[in-house]
DNA sequence: TCTTCTATGTAAAATTCTAACATATCTTCG
DNA sequence: CGAAGATATGTTAGAATTTTACATAGAAGA
C-alpha cells in the first residue's frame, strides 16, 4: 500500500521530471500531505529523487543535461552499447567467475547483468562500483596505476596478481578495430593487461560497437582468431561478419 | 565581482556537492544572504546547480552515479570531514608520496586537496576515481576484493604490491577509537591492509572526527602511540588530546 | 485478544523563501 | 565632470513550505 504509492510518485517523478506537492496532491486525493511528503522523503533517502521547494525532481531528469568529460562519453553511442551488453549479460551463466574490462561499454553491461552469484575481476573504478551495487556479486578490482582518461587500472605487476586466481570468462571490448590490426587500445600497459587476460580466460567475449570499425589505436592486444565470440550491433557489416564466422567465431 | 562570486560559489557547489545557504554565508562573510538567494537562482537559471530547501546542491553531484549507500553515508557529520579534510590538506607538500584510504574522510581530502605533483595511492574506489579528477596526481589503486559497504579493496596480495612502492606519509581513518582498544574498523583485511601501510610509510596521519570516539569495532589496526599527528575537529574531549600529546603526537 | 510496530493524520512551530522597496555602486553619454 | 539610468546589493515583513510532536488507526505477531 505505501510502497506501492511510492513507486508510483516516483514513476510519475520520472515521466514528469518535476512535481508540486499540490500537484502530487491532485493524483493523490485519499492521503494527506503529510503522508506524501513523507514518501517523497524516503524517496529522497533511496536517492531516486531529489527534494526541492515545493515539491521534488526525478534524479533520471537531471541526468539528461550534459556533464563531465567521462559522463559524456558514456553518452556516445548509448543505445548501441547498451544492447551489446545486453546480449552480453544474457550470455552469462550463474557460479560464473570472469573478467570485465573499464571501459563504457563494461559499464553498461554492468548495469544489465542479473544479479546472480558470480565472481567478477575488473580493472575499472567505475564498473567496480557499479557491480558492488549487485548483493549477490564477489567483486575484485585489480591494482595498478589509474589511467585518467577512462578510469581502469592498469599495471606490470597484474600477472603476479593473476597466479592464484582463475576465470571461465573475459568479457572484454576494444577501442578501435581492423581486420589487419586486430582489436587495439591506446596504452601499453592496457594491451598486456588484456593479453593476460586473454591467456587466463577459457573463453574470450568481444563487444565491439560498430563506431570502432576502421579505427587503429596505437596497441594491438588481439587479432581476429584470438576470441571466441563477437558482441555487436546491427550496423556491423556483413563482408566482416563473414570473417569472423569463417574462422567459427559466434558473431551476434 | 558579481560573476566571480557566482563561478565561486559553483566551484565549491561542485566540490562539496551540496551546500546550506549558511554555508554559503559562512564563505562569503561581506555579502548578504539575500544576494547569495539570488545567485544560487542565476545558477539554477544556468542549469548548473538545483536549488533545495536551506541551499542548493551541484548538478554534477547528481550526475554521479547518485542513490547508493555510499552516497547517502557521505552526508553524515559533513561540516566536520571537510573540515578535517582541509587541515590534513594543508600538510601535503608536493611531489610527495602518500598511501590514502577508502572512506568518506579520505573523499573530502581528495576534493580539497591541492592539484600538485603527487603520487597517491589508495585502496577506495571512489577515493581514486575522485583523484583522477586532478591533472598532476599520480593515482595508484590498491587491488583486492572490493568491499561494498565503503567501496574500498582489501586484498591479502597487496603485501606483494608494497614490495616494490613506497611513500612517506599515510593518511588514514578510522572507523572506531577508544583509548583502550586504539583505532579499529570493520574487516580483518582491511586491519592488515592498514597496519601493512603504517609499517611501510614513514609518517602517518590519523583523520578522525569526533563521533567516532567511544565506540570499538572489531579489529584494531593502531594505537595511540603508533601515529604521528592526530587530524580532528573542535569536538574532540580535551583530556583525550592531553593523552595523545604526553605521547608527542600533534593533535590539530 | 492484547501488545507492539508501522502508517497516517493534524496542527502548531520553525525555517526558509519571496516580494517590495531602499540604498549603493557602476556606466555611459552629453 | 556630472547626472540619468542601469545594475547590484541590503533590509524587512509577510507568505509559503517544511518540520516536529503528538494523536490515532491499522496491521502483524505472540
Amino acid at each position: 500500500m505505501k510502497r506501492e504509492r511510492i513507486e508510483e510518485i516516483a514513476e510519475l517523478l520520472d515521466k514528469r521530471g518535476k512535481l508540486t506537492l499540490e500537484q502530487l496532491d491532485e493524483q493523490f486525493p485519499n492521503v494527506s500531505q503529510m503522508t506524501l511528503r513523507r514518501d517523497l522523503f524516503q524517496l529522497e533517502q533511496e536517492g531516486r529523487i531529489i527534494r526541492v521547494r515545493g515539491g521534488a525532481m526525478s534524479v533520471k531528469e537531471v541526468q539528461k543535461v550534459s556533464g563531465e568529460p567521462y559522463t559524456k562519453k558514456t553518452t556516445i553511442h548509448t543505445d548501441e552499447k547498451i544492447k551489446i551488453a545486453q546480449k552480453a549479460a544474457s550470455l552469462i551463466d550463474e557460479n560464473c567467475s570472469l573478467f570485465m574490462d573499464g571501459g563504457t561499454t563494461a559499464m553498461y553491461l554492468a548495469k544489465e547483468m542479473p544479479d546472480k552469484n558470480l565472481h567478477i575481476f575488473t580493472n575499472g573504478l567505475a564498473v567496480a562500483i557499479e557491480l558492488a551495487q549487485k548483493k549477490n556479486f564477489h567483486v575484485t578490482m585489480l591494482g595498478g596505476q589509474v589511467m585518467k582518461d577512462n578510469l581502469s587500472t592498469a599495471s606490470p605487476v597484474a600477472r603476479a596478481y593473476f597466479d592464484n586466481t582463475n576465470f571461465e570468462l573475459a568479457i572484454i571490448s576494444a577501442s578501435a578495430f581492423t581486420p589487419e590490426n586486430g582489436f587495439s587500445c591506446g596504452a601499453q600497459i592496457e594491451a598486456d593487461l588484456l593479453k593476460l587476460v586473454r591467456a587466463k580466460a577459457k573463453a574470450t567475449y568481444m563487444m565491439l560497437d560498430s563506431s570502432k570499425i576502421g579505427k587503429i589505436m596505437p596497441y594491438t592486444f588481439a587479432h581476429i582468431e584470438d576470441i571466441d565470440v563477437l558482441i555487436t550491433d546491427d550496423n556491423f557489416p556483413a563482408e566482416l561478419k563473414a570473417e569472423f564466422t569463417k574462422r567459427n567465431i559466434v558473431v551476434m
